[in-house]
RNA sequence: GGGCCUGUAGAUCAGGGGUAGAUCGUUGCGUUCGCAACGCAAAGGCCGCGGGUUCGAAUCCCGCCGGGUCCA
């Protein structure tokens, strides 16, 4: 390939050259070097030897780098949230690129500036399992990068000035460049693709550069890994500088942790009671060996830390044990280290933990910091560590003013954690003791419900087991075995098929208070209709179609549906009358739906804004849905809304309306908003395009393109029916606004007085007579209770006189009218107290009830009461059963009770002869 | 977004179509100068809510509400 037969290379003395070991091709200056520079071909040169002229930390290194590229023509732009609230493609922003995806990539929206530089916090959590341990792995790393976005015919700079600066950085920070190796590595991602180098230094990749050119398309002429792709006309230089891995490499410590964060690490050495010996030479070899080996191996999984261990025991002339004793702890607080550092950013820009989403994620990272903390026997809350990470970034302002709900949610947090392993806990030792007393073994499916359904991990399982007295086998593959009981087939993705229409002028964004309009049909799909223009609003953000009437002269169809595909809008009618292009159709909208949808629309920003304002900036909005008669909104929350803060929420939202405030509506440039307002504006969701509209009411801005009502007035009432959780960390708020509010008031009066009514009380006295009402209900049903244990000691007595002698037994039956099954109970069991007597008791309440009891004596002659209520039943035309001692039954047919009761006794008679 | 588990006495939980249970706690009595401990006894349940199936539902089915948990 050609891609990579640089200028620069050539005029600067570069010599390409294929590994002998990976056979990958690379380019160096320096005749000597022989490999491509990337682990395992080579290995780590660089600890105890670093490879800069100083020594950088996190600051100094990312000021070095900004500064750098602003003095070479690019502009510095602030750092994105490490939540990507501008995406609903992932719930991270997992590389600096991200932050320009999708629309500035695709050449939609113009970057904030170009070229630009910027060091974005980013979070990956795939390779949590190597954290700490591999001496080079975090889960939350800035990555350093310059971008240029450029189109074609408009280009701005590519492949060779990107590795002429890469080799100038280099250079400025005192490399010497002919340690530097550039290695081929075409990169393909997230539907782009393109050539790009990695930068080796010292066996360590400090940087890739990738050249994203082409895109994935059907049909594309130029095939990668078996996907087609094509070149597009916009083609970027995306680099990706590791922050923290300049910042190692400058110091050349054996790890990345004791390079980035040496305070906290000491610190929590301190907390562990862990002697912090990296000074002590035989232990930095320990760890230098350990990253060097881990640095060419793939470490994820048990077997293959095992693996690493021994290499690293050998190496050093040490046993696995002893190696195991000294790095466990210590890997443990790099971890711990890494973790805090993430929920830093993670709770800093505000996720909530759920058990959802993105804040499953954070809950994930939480979980195991404490779990490792446990380990070690840290018992410092998890917040004041959070926040040592808090006071050691000056340079993230915004996470010390959240340091208060942060410090909330992450007591929240550690509760809901030691309750659930509390449960758990107990869970396991139940179930433990449970095969303990069957002798078997805990089945593996039993340990993966443990943990899938009650969070309990496999580690605790073992641990409490054992105390139980059970040893139990965990396989190496445990989690990927839960991860398979969770596969499924793929959901297909819809193909969205390409109008060759022009965009529909939307009149319902020029004039929203029209419901009336005359437009051209340009093209007749079925039972769908597209014109020139229209008022009608397609289903959006939440807010439904409108519903109304299209006409040709007399002939006139309903609208039932109206979507927009790509901008142009599509009115599905109810009949396939035939109208053609070029008709001039008469348009009309159900105006009530609408007003009604508007109100609502607009109520749902308000409504929005008062919980911000009453609950904290923490509320975000995740989801909404209006309708005619109310409308629904999902915020983040980490606990329930109280029903103060219920009531809060609704009158501010009411203030709001009553001070007439005016909506203002304009379309802006994207970056422009954003730099205005923030991702705030995102909170229906993400609008596509260059230009989006800034919906502002109060304090409220957000981008929106539904209708609303231009001054808040105009909404009317607004009432809160219910908050609902939908989630953890997800609550629901419902209300109605305008009319339809007025009618829910209306009907929880009409249940109010319907209720009162019922109890012939004023509705003031409803609660205190309610609750009078179940006291004595209570006592009732008491006393009936007592009543009719008494009445059957009293039927008993009388009906002594009226059983039978059979062989020896007394046989009572009989028909008790109007009993229910209770009073045949007690009166049949009261009387098989006695040992040879055997009860038949019917009655013909609700059809037919019977109950038979038999004495212990009558039981041992084989008189069983179970058998004898199935075959009486089966007569009444119903069934039955019980035990021996006492069997109910029943049927539907009266008439047959006398029948029912003579076959009972001959039952008996049957057993013991006569 | 997709699963799975779960709701029974004040608390922790058993039962899982046929008379609602255990332990702790509570109250009373006994023993004691008194307490603890012990013994005896009692009170305490719309078995989350609403439907359905059934002669009969705490139990089975459906829906709702609440709690927990895993995955993407």
């Amino acid at each position: 390939m050609d891609e990579y037969q640089l200028d620069y290379f050539k005029d600067n003395g570069f010599e390409r050259k294929q590994c002998p070991k990976c056979c990958k091709n690379f380019w160096t200056r320096d005749t000597e070097t022989q490999f491509c520079g990337d682990p395992p071909c080579v290995s780590y040169s660089f600890i105890g030897a670093p490879v800069f002229k100083k020594e950088y930390d996190i600051s100094s290194m990312r000021e070095a780098y900004l500064s750098f590229f602003e003095k070479h023509g690019h502009t510095r732009v602030d750092r994105y949230p490490v939540i990507a609230r501008w995406r609903d493609d992932i719930y991270l922003t997992i590389a600096s690129i991200a932050d320009f995806q999708p629309f500035v990539t695709s050449g939609l929206v113009p970057p904030p500036a170009n070229p630009l530089t910027i060091s974005q916090p980013c979070i990956r959590l795939d390779d949590l399992d190597a954290v700490g341990r591999s001496g080079r792995h975090l889960s939350t790393f800035e990555m350093m990068a310059h971008h240029c976005f450029n189109k074609r015919g408009e280009e701005i700079y590519w492949k060779d000035r990107t590795v002429e600066l890469c080799d100038s950085l280099l250079k400025s920070l005192g490399l010497d460049l002919n340690a530097v190796t550039y290695k081929e590595a075409p990169w393909a991602g997230g539907g782009n693709a393109g050539p790009s180098v990695e930068v080796m230094v010292g066996g360590l990749e400090l940087a890739t550069l990738v050249f994203m050119d082409l895109k994935q398309t059907k049909g594309g002429s130029i095939t990668i890994k078996g996907e087609s792709y094509e070149k597009m006309d916009n083609y970027i230089v995306d680099t990706g500088y590791g922050l923290e891995r300049f910042v190692w490499a400058s110091k050349g410590s054996p790890t990345i942790y004791d390079a980035v964060f040496p305070k906290i690490v000491n610190e929590l050495m301190d907390l562990a009671g862990i002697e912090h010996a990296i000074d002590d030479p035989e232990y930095a070899n320990f760890f230098s060996q350990n990253a060097r080996m881990a640095g060419v191996m793939d470490i994820s999984g048990q077997a293959n830390l095992l693996q690493l261990r021994k290499k690293v025991a050998d190496s050093i002339g040490t046993t696995v044990e002893k190696l195991q004793r000294i790095m466990a702890p210590v890997e443990s607080v790099y971890s711990i280290t890494d973790h805090t550092r993430c929920l830093a950013f993670m709770l800093g820009d505000g996720i909530i933990p759920s058990n959802v989403k993105a804040g499953y994620l954070a809950r994930l990272v939480l979980r195991r910091t404490l779990r490792l903390m446990k380990e070690l026997d840290i018992r410092e809350p998890l917040i004041e560590i959070i926040e040592m990470q808090i006071r050691n970034f000056p340079e993230y302002p915004e996470f010390k003013e959240r340091l208060d709900t942060i410090r909330e949610i992450v007591g929240l947090e550690e509760e809901k954690y030691a309750d659930t392993i509390e449960r758990g806990t107990k869970l396991v030792r139940k179930t433990a003791q449970h095969f303990k007393e069957k002798k078997e073994k805990m089945p593996l499916g039993e340990i993966i419900q443990l943990y899938d359904t009650h969070g309990i991990p496999p580690e605790i399982t073992r641990e409490v087991s054992k105390e139980a007295g059970i040893d139990i086998e965990l396989p190496d593959t445990f989690y990927s075995l839960v991860a398979q009981k969770h596969s499924k087939a793929q959901v297909e993705e819809e193909e969205t098929k390409n109008l060759d229409l022009p965009q529909t002028r939307r009149l319902y964004y020029e004039s929203p208070e029209q419901t009336e309009f005359e437009a051209i049909v340009l093209d007749v799909i079925e039972k769908n209709i597209v014109l020139d223009k229209t008022i009608f609003y397609p289903e959006g953000g939440g807010q439904p179609a409108d519903h109304g009437t299209l006409s040709v002269n007399d002939y006139v169809v309903n609208v039932v549906d109206v979507q927009s595909l790509n901008g142009v809008i599509m009115h599905e009618t109810d009949s396939d009358f035939g109208f053609k292009k070029g008709d001039t159709v008469k348009g009309n909208i159900d105006r009530d739906r609408r007003i009604a949808h508007m109100r609502h629309h607009t109520a749902t920003h308000i409504v929005n804004e008062a919980a911000k304002s009453v609950l904290g900036k923490h509320i975000w909005q995740t989801g909404a849905q209006k309708s005619v008669d109310r409308a629904r909104l999902d915020l983040t929350h980490f606990k329930r809304i109280t029903e103060d803060e219920f009531k809060e929420i609704e009158l501010r939202a009411n203030r709001s309306v009553m001070n007439n405030e005016p909506v203002h509506i304009d379309w802006m440039d994207r970056i422009e908003a954003e730099k205005q307002y923030g991702f705030v504006l995102y909170q229906g969701g993400v609008p596509p395009g260059k230009d989006i509209r800034i919906l502002r009411v109060g304090n409220d801005v957000e981008a929106c393109g539904g209708t609303h009502v231009s001054n808040t007035g105009f909404i009317g009432p607004i009432k809160l029916l219910k908050t609902e959780r939908i989630q953890d960390g997800v609550e629901r708020i419902e209300f109605s606004a305008g009319e339809a509010a007025i009618k829910r008031l209306q009907e929880r009066d009409d249940l109010l007085n319907k209720a009162s009514e019922a109890l012939r009380v004023s509705p003031e006295q409803l609660p205190d007579t309610v609750n009078r009402f179940f006291e004595e209900w209570k006592d009732f049903k008491k006393e009936n209770e007592r009543l009719k244990a008494e009445l059957a000691q009293e039927r008993v007595k009388a009906m002594m006189g009226d059983a039978i002698d059979i062989n020896g037994l007394r046989v009572l039956a009989k028909k008790i009218p109007h009993a229910d099954v209770e009073e045949l109970i007690k009166a049949a069991s009261e009387f098989s107290k006695n040992e040879n007597v055997v009860a038949i008791l019917a009655s013909d309440k609700n059809g037919v009830k019977i109950v038979v009891a038999a004495g212990a004596g009558a039981q041992k002659l084989g008189v069983n009461a179970g058998a004898i209520v199935r075959e009486m039943s089966k007569l009444v035309g119903g069934g039955g059963g019980g035990k021996p001692m006492i069997a109910q039954g029943g049927g539907t047919d009266p008439s047959k009770i006398v029948e029912a009761l003579e076959k009972g006794v001959e039952m008996v008679r049957e057993k013991v002869g006569s």
